[in-house]
DNA sequence: CTGAAAGCGCTAACAA
DNA sequence: TTGTTAGCGCTTTCAG
């Protein structure tokens, strides 16, 4: 930068300040400025930038698994709005594993961070405690609140209603759902407000036809080998994600259960796999790229000064498919 | 970190050194700093290191779209390697656009990062010059060399063979593909891989039978429309990626064509989609996560110091199921 | 085995 | 409108 300077024939600060804007220069200073810069090919430094302001221009996108296509999405979304404003996203996998959370909220202190978005697993709310002391802004992607950080979550009780009473118009009263992991922080949401609205529309759901296991084709496949080996299995099973709803789809198969005449199957999200799979599987759509779209906008809005809490609501929709 | 060398008794020297293992400290010395590690709470500065040391721990990973399973699955094998060398990973999704793919290596230098993990699209080989300039590794993820980088890239003659020979087996003569967009850097080598060895099988490939789109369902659709209007459609389509291959397969069912009675489809990737969609897709398989595991592997070497380029060939595979 | 001190490249007072 | 300069927090010679 300083070599910059000497060629332009002015100081530093000068030559920081066309790049930043943040003073009035003179037309000429900075054209003399900018030829300088063309000429020495000269690109500025970030890393020192960040050092001097204490903020860096990267936000780490913490989740299970990036190659879950409702993660890969929701990146998608996050970087692209993100990026007008220079930021930039890093991936932080933690295969839902809570060392791993903890290992990435700590790096992000360490990075200086401009800022985390996260979709905790099995952190607690504790946790953070790191992140507040270095004033690292969180937004936490989530079907329940978190501490009191800014929150991007689904409005899915419409959504649910719908699906269950789609699932009672086809006849059918006792059903099962494979939800997400016991262990994880908050229980599984979706899982309750099935519970709570299954009643209303005289579906009955018995507690040992609820199973729980990860979000991966695997855990649904094996989850609902356990529901249907059941003395009474259900007439239709609801899962926490369309992943686990597209393993579970596959078993049925093998075992030879015709979907939905069998057995129906409800999903949660709407990824592509859900329109994909034979039969295409109704499901409750939590859109990623909106998501993550939503996250991007909370956390520009810390960043621009923002201090009260924040939470943005995402429609769901209960999308009737082929497997009800 | 002074303040932790004031708080141990020691100097700031000292403290980067237990931190960083670069020279020996005495046991006691050692404890000393841990303890007021631990009572103040300190998280060294990583942006104050990257600046001293010019270089950061960031890899940038470049692609057209995270969004596509592909290259989720590939970031995420990059990730999983990267991380227990220190080393994070940064999605930069360039929507196969030139501009953004250039903006991207210009934000590397700019960023001092650690590596670059590209699949240029429409990139030329000078564009890279930046790089060089600056000394930023790059890896290029590609079917073909690219400059004198390093690179990892399948070995696809003997599973493109076999998908010929199964098709040509099952009686079709005239193919058609659903090759990559037209202005793409350097063509497309799937294409032209089946464009060599169709003959030695008795197949015909007329270029009036070869369409250019983006790997995109909606681009597969179209595309397969197209092939499928023309006065004598082919009796087998390939396409030169599974997304498109989806859409191709969604058209043929609007079209009341059945696969593969009517006319067969094969993939390239092998990604989920493939076995998820009926008739299960038959597919040349690029095993993602390998890929990227390799990627970070290269770069890994090149940090470490070495000089010469290299190359990694990742076998692919043709995986027979039921659209042939 | 430990310390003192320079300096990485930038930004932001403060001064002119 | 521009310049001078201190200093962000670390690493790394050089000296002891």
């Amino acid at each position: 930068m300083s070599d910059v300077a000497r060629a332009a024939g002015v100081s530093s600060a000068t030559v920081s300040y066309v790049l930043s804007g943040k003073r009035p220069v003179s037309a000429e200073t900075r054209r003399a400025v900018e030829a300088a810069i063309e000429e020495l090919g000269f690109r500025l430094n970030t890393v020192a930038r960040s050092l001097r302001t204490g903020r860096s221009t990267l936000i780490a996108l913490v989740v299970p698994d990036i190659a879950n296509p409702f993660y890969a999405q929701l990146a998608h979304g996050l970087q692209e709005t993100l990026r007008p404003g220079g930021f930039h996203v890093a991936i932080c996998n933690t295969g839902a594993r809570l060392a791993d959370e903890r290992a990435f909220l700590d790096e992000a202190v360490r990075q200086r961070l401009a800022g985390v978005v996260i979709t905790p697993f099995r952190l607690a709310p504790e946790d953070f405690d790191v992140l507040a002391s270095a004033s690292v802004p969180v937004v936490v992607s989530a079907d329940l609140p978190f501490g009191d950080h800014d929150l991007v979550t689904p409005a899915a009780d419409g959504a649910v209603r719908a699906a269950l009473e789609h699932v009672a118009e086809t006849g059918r009263r006792r059903i099962g759902v494979i939800a997400g992991p016991r262990d994880a922080a908050g229980g599984d949401p979706r899982l309750e407000r099935i519970r709570a609205q299954a009643p209303a529309f005289g579906l009955r759901l018995p507690d040992a036809l609820v199973v729980h296991g990860e979000h991966t084709r695997d855990a649904g496949a094996e989850g609902f080998g356990r529901l249907m080996r059941h003395r009474n299995p259900p007439e239709a099973v609801l899962c926490a994600n369309d992943v686990a709803a597209v393993g579970a789809l596959e078993r049925a198969e093998q075992l030879g259960l015709r979907v939905p005449q069998d057995v129906a199957l409800v999903g949660h999200d709407d990824i592509e796999f859900a329109s994909i799979v034979r039969p295409r599987l109704s499901t409750i759509r939590y859109p990623a790229e909106e998501v993550g779209r939503a996250c991007a906008r909370l956390l520009a809005e810390r960043l621009e000064g923002r201090s009260e809490r924040s939470t943005v609501e995402i429609g769901a929709r209960y999308i009737k498919r082929a497997s009800v």
